[in-house]
This record gives C-alpha cells, structure tokens and sequence, in this order.
DNA sequence: TCCTGACATAGACGAGCATCGATATTGACG
DNA sequence: CGTCAATATCGATGCTCGTCTATGTCAGGA
C-alpha cells in the first residue's frame, strides 16, 4: 500500500495555498490542509516527529522511537503510519528494520501556510 | 519564562519552544502544543480563521460568519469560541455584535515552529 | 527448517468531538 | 416594560480517534 501516483498525499496540495491570512480559504483547500494537521494535532506525534527531526542523520529507527514512549509498540506503529500517509515522514525498511525520516520541504510549507511567510 | 505556567493560553506557551526539528520535544511541551494545532485541525475553522485574517480591517463579525458556511449559528459560535480559547482570536463585543480578530503574532509563532524558521 | 525478533494489521473499547435543536443571555429600541 | 435580533450555552447523538491485546508478516540466524 504505497503511496499511488493518482493521489496526492495531503502533503503535497500545501504548496498550492497562499498563507492562511491572505485570502480567504476555499472549502476544497480547508478540507485538504485540515487532514494535514490533524496528523500533527496530537501530543504523541508531534514528538516522535520532533525525534525522527533531530536524529542525527534525519532517520530513526523504529526501535528507538518505541523505547522513547511509555506506549504499546502497535500504538507507535499507528501514529507512524498515520504520519507517514499524510506525507510528513518517509518510511524506509532496511533488513528487519525500519528507519523513519521526515519531509522537511512539507513541514516548511505547512509552517508557511500558518505563519504568513512566503514560500 | 519560565513555568510556573498558570492560566496561560495555549498560544503563549508556544513561543517558548525551539523549532519541531531542532530538538526534540518534551511531553510537557507536545502536551502544550497538541491543542493549539487540534484548534486548527478542522477545515471549518481553517475557514473561519482565514475569513476573519483576510477582512479588510482584520476583523470579522459573527454575522458575516455565519453566513459563509452551510452550518447552525451554534456550530460557528462553538468553532469560534475553541479558536477564542487556545489565544488564536481575540473576541470584541460592540453593541449587539461581536467582532472577532486574528492574532498574527501567535499565528507566526506556530508557524515558526512548525517550519523551522527561527521567529 | 524452525525459531526469534522487528514491525504491521485487525478488532474492540472508551473518550472526545462536530453538529444539531432548544433555550438562555444580552443589548437596542419603541 | 416588552419585543426583536445577535450570540452563547446546553444536552443529545452519531462518528472519529487513541489505545490496547492478539495476531500476522517477514527477515536473519542456528
């Protein structure tokens, strides 16, 4: 179930908006950008983000990101997936393991989109 | 500052945190955050926030509001008062109606911290 | 070939949320 | 005061989501 080339992550209609403040957002682009930051809107996520982000080489391993939380592996799993079909993070398998690296072009759109700040 | 946090809204507590990608998050910190983006995670207010940004004098009333969604007055009030509580909306009341308008300083922060740009 | 360890999927359960209709509140005005 | 109009609050309802346990898949080693 990898990503098809008919559709678009989420991720990738951002760069089509002019920032929130500067003209009023059609119905269509809300219900694009929305899913976006439902992704990000949860405390869980946005620090497994925040650790695949600043991981030295900007790849983490599954195994470490479980150890970091005080949760069941399936649920990691879960927001993992979740943050990798909205196109914030690149998922890569490498023998038994999984290495997880984020999109960083999407943050900085997405950060645009909300700021105000041309892209 | 430091925290003691009391009765902060979401929205000033964000100011504080270095980029997603510069370090990782801590759980107080995503737990802070979390709420600030859930606000913004639903395509009626992501509307509601760019009407309000996009008004010429960056200030919207309620009855204009409602008139651009295909939703119940207590719907739009209930989305307008979640953006009022998180510090996204300053809320002003003149007579009979009530104005509400964008504050552009938390938006920018957010989006700073978001896409990494330093603020 | 079988076992083990890493990760994903399935299904269930409870909490949270978006929406509604009904009702309360508040201010203007006659 | 009484009424109307603008907005908020309340309570209910159906759906979404975060989490769990159990199980599946797949790669590597003895």
């Amino acid at each position: 179930m990898s990503k098809s080339s008919l559709e678009l992550t989420p991720v990738e209609t951002v760069a089509c908006c002019s920032p929130l403040t500067k003209e009023p957002l059609s119905g269509e682009q809300a219900e694009r950008i929305a899913p976006l930051l439902k992704a990000l809107a949860d405390p869980v996520r946005l620090r497994l983000l925040s650790l695949v982000a600043s991981h030295s080489d900007s790849e983490a391993c599954v195994c470490d990101l479980n150890d970091a939380f005080d949760l069941s592996q399936p649920t990691i799993s879960h927001h993992l997936k979740v943050l990798h079909e909205v196109g914030l993070l690149d998922r890569a398998k490498r023998g038994v393991w999984v290495y997880y690296s984020v999109r960083r072009e999407a943050l900085a759109d997405l950060g645009a989109l909300i700021g105000g700040v041309a892209s």
